[in-house]
DNA sequence: AAGTGGTCTAGACCACGAG
DNA sequence: TCGTGGTCTAGACCACTTT
């Protein structure tokens, strides 16, 4: 399955003619979206596929009945996400094969979203304590003055795979035991209309103690990947900080990057 | 230093009106591009500061000359950044504070791009051998095919830090052992005009092995950070595939994740 | 009611890259 | 030379938030 020089032969996608967009300009969902939704739906499925042009934007719009700055709106999300390329004097194409889903921030999301079905969580501890100086730096707020703690313990087919201890700034959330074990404390925000906007991470690796091996079923000195994060708002106000320790022989991190140009 | 509360009192930016943007229209850098740039180095240096309303963008278009799209885009790209967000019915604010440089995906610039002051690095293999199975199907060429294998030694201070080995498609690169260990992978690939788009990471943990230990000067089961890395060009092309190995003791990465809106 | 950002239009000219 | 995307303009109407 040799597929080395192949110089992305550049043709126009023969599909797109006869791909038939259905936009509705009643619903309430902007035009550039639904046009960006149904392009990638397309490149997703094949319709659309890689090294395929797009054909040039004019006649784009024309043959969509939507004008230019629309349709290079929708485009251009879609190259934000990796998945066309634009040229000039050549066109815009489907992005070379590979690097399909860009993961959605996996380990981000897998973390404060639990749910799904392998794995469960366990609240060990959920109250609020006074701030420690790392904790109140990230929060953001005094020492001593009150966070809420957190701590849980994750596990997959019956196995312990993390502990995760998590601070949040009092009274940001109600946080439910019982909803926080099966709902995770990300839709929880979310529900709450708190909306994530960035974090900051720190991965690195340790041997485990004593305490972490028993909880986590590892030996003494086994190695631990270990994760801190800030995580904050789209007002970049800070609403988590939390401190993440898992088994190395059962966890990984997977993520995408993208450079910004 | 109680900084709680403090409901974002909403005060348009005072020192806007007086803030001289200077505009160059003959200029080949894109204007919403110079002011995009002008308003980033406003609220990096403070004259901008956290919760500051921008003004809204008519007034803000007259006042430069500039058509409001254009005045848009150069906010949205800000907005995308992290630094500015937008509240219909509000206006634009600066963000609240935090999060300041998204760190530019440093986990692969470090690694990428040596260069610096204390961080040197030694070649230890430079050659092309033909594709092993994980390597063939991270570069999407023939198992056995030719592939450039590079093996390099990073140290800080006169510690080593790291155990690199990267995987190029064959004839990608004129891989000189001397600009290497002074420019860097990545600096390399930029020269060549090698545009790196995305990466895709997994980052684990495990301990160390006997001949990793002595090439590392650690002791034989300590715990090392790991990580894979395939890295594609603006056109999807793989353009390296790598293995790497830390110490924990010495290393950790650092990075800032952007959610998608 | 007034003000804000969100979306959309219908043009225009330019710079770059391919042939 | 010609086609492509890159940039820019000067309007318009709408949805949402605050007062």
């Amino acid at each position: 399955m040799a597929r080395t020089g192949d110089p992305a032969r550049a043709v126009t996608a023969p599909a797109l003619s006869t791909l038939d967009f259905a936009l509705d300009r009643s619903s309430p969902v902007p035009l550039y979206y639904q046009l960006a939704q149904q392009l990638e739906s397309a490149i997703e499925h094949g319709v659309l596929a890689p090294g395929n042009l797009l054909g040039n934007e004019v006649d784009l719009s024309v043959r969509l009945g939507l004008s230019r700055p629309t349709v290079r709106q929708a485009i251009q999300s879609l190259v934000d996400k990796g998945l066309l390329v634009r040229r000039r004097g050549v066109g815009t194409q489907v992005v070379h094969s590979q690097v399909k889903r860009p993961l959605e921030l996996s380990s981000l999301y897998d973390d404060l979203e639990a749910a799904g079905q392998g794995p469960t969580t366990r609240v060990v501890r959920n109250e609020g304590v006074p701030a420690q100086a790392d904790v109140a730096a990230a929060l953001g707020v005094a020492e001593g003055g009150e966070v809420t703690v957190l701590e849980r313990l994750r596990l997959t087919h019956g196995q312990p795979v993390a502990l995760l201890c998590n601070y949040l700034p009092a009274g940001l959330l109600d946080l439910d035991g019982a909803r926080l074990e099966s709902t995770g404390l990300y839709r929880m925000m979310r529900a709450s209309g708190i909306t994530l906007h960035s974090a900051r991470q720190t991965v690195g690796a340790r041997a485990a103690t004593g305490e972490e091996a028993a909880r986590l079923d590892e030996k003494e000195g086994a190695a631990l990947l270990t994760m801190q994060r800030t995580a904050y708002d789209d007002t970049g106000r800070p609403v988590e900080y939390g401190t993440h320790v898992y088994r190395a022989s059962r966890y990984a991190f997977d993520f995408q990057l993208l450079v910004r140009g």
